[in-house]
DNA sequence: CACCATGTTCCTTG
DNA sequence: CCAAGGAACATGGT
């Protein structure tokens, strides 16, 4: 369930779950997962240890743990590939099929979950060090984003999927950012002028925090017991209304019709990946953000 | 069997 | 050294 808005809902989740607890015993069941930290040293490292707090930055969670001394802390850095997920399970419960890594906590146990084993819980800091600006911080400024751009010929929508470029946007609110701020996903990020790159950074933060804002409200299995599965952001449950801002607009939706305009959206890979847009609102001469805004208004 | 999937890293090429 | 492109990683759904 892994971008930027996905995480921050799980992180605020889980945080008052862990806050001071102590893992009493460390399972790897797949090294690869910890991308480089040898098992003795995790499961030496960890054991013994307290959840002192929780952060995200970009798309990795943050587990600051203390000794048993509380003599020193230290960081456990946690990713969720594409199908990773992290929860609390009564300690006797049965363990899913691909869990990499578990905690025991006492009468619980924290269980990282993950089917195809692209994500990752390590000591090394070393990805995180690498991650550009965080994107509702004050750091990231337009000015960043500009200076970010403008020596790439790579089009703008490989160039978002870029962490050191800003960090947390992935596959889809890549699309949707340039959707809502109207942009090709095609044009090569230093041809963007200074409105749209404006348009653009208005749009990243826009999308992000609508996402975070729609997945706070809506209930989730994070247990992994039910059958919702955490990926808010793929349509609304029965019942629950979300708002025009908290919908996906394009992203999945190749062959049905932009909600901006009414004709079809489209798909196209770039860098092996999927992005959909729509080439009315998308291309040449496309009616600016703005500009729509205005005409909402006067409806 | 084919193709698709929310991500990152490594290798090659220029 | 850097930028960019593509394969690899691994499992499951359609």
């Amino acid at each position: 369930m892994p971008e930027l808005p996905e995480v921050e809902v799980l992180v605020r989740h889980l945080r008052p779950q862990l806050q001071g607890q102590k893992i009493s015993s460390v399972v790897v069941h797949r090294e690869r997962v910890l991308a480089g930290t040898p098992v003795r040293k995790f499961v030496q490292t960890l054991t013994g240890t307290t959840f002192a707090s929780l952060s995200r930055r970009g798309k990795y969670l943050l587990f600051e743990l203390v000794a048993p001394n509380r003599a020193k802390s230290f960081t456990l850095v946690g990713h969720l590939g594409m199908t990773g997920r992290m929860y609390l399970l009564p300690a006797k419960a049965p363990l899913p099929k691909h869990a990499p890594v578990v905690f025991g906590l006492g009468d619980q146990k924290f269980v990282f979950e993950d089917t195809r084993y692209f994500g990752r819980l390590t000591l090394d800091p070393g990805a995180v060090e690498k991650l550009g600006p965080e994107p509702l911080d004050g750091e990231f400024t337009p000015e960043i984003f500009e200076q970010a751009l403008k020596r790439s010929s790579q089009p703008i929508k490989v160039k978002l999927l870029d962490q050191s470029v800003v960090a947390g946007v992935g596959n889809i609110y890549a699309s949707e950012a340039l959707f809502l701020a109207g942009i090709s996903p095609r044009i090569a990020s230093r041809k963007l002028k200074k409105p749209q790159i404006l348009l653009l950074w208005k749009a990243i933060r826009q999308v992000l925090k609508a996402a975070i804002r729609g997945g706070s409200t809506v209930s989730l299995d994070y247990t992994g017991v039910g059958e919702r599965d955490g990926l808010f952001y793929f349509g609304s449950q029965p019942g629950e209304s979300k708002t025009y801002e908290e919908r996906l607009h394009v992203y999945d939706r190749a062959g049905k019709a932009c909600p901006n305009c009414g004709s079809e959206i489209k798909r196209l890979v770039q860098a092996a990946r999927s992005t959909f847009y729509c080439p009315q609102c998308q291309g040449r001469g496309a009616m600016s953000l703005s500009r729509r805004e205005d005409r909402k208004r006067r409806r």
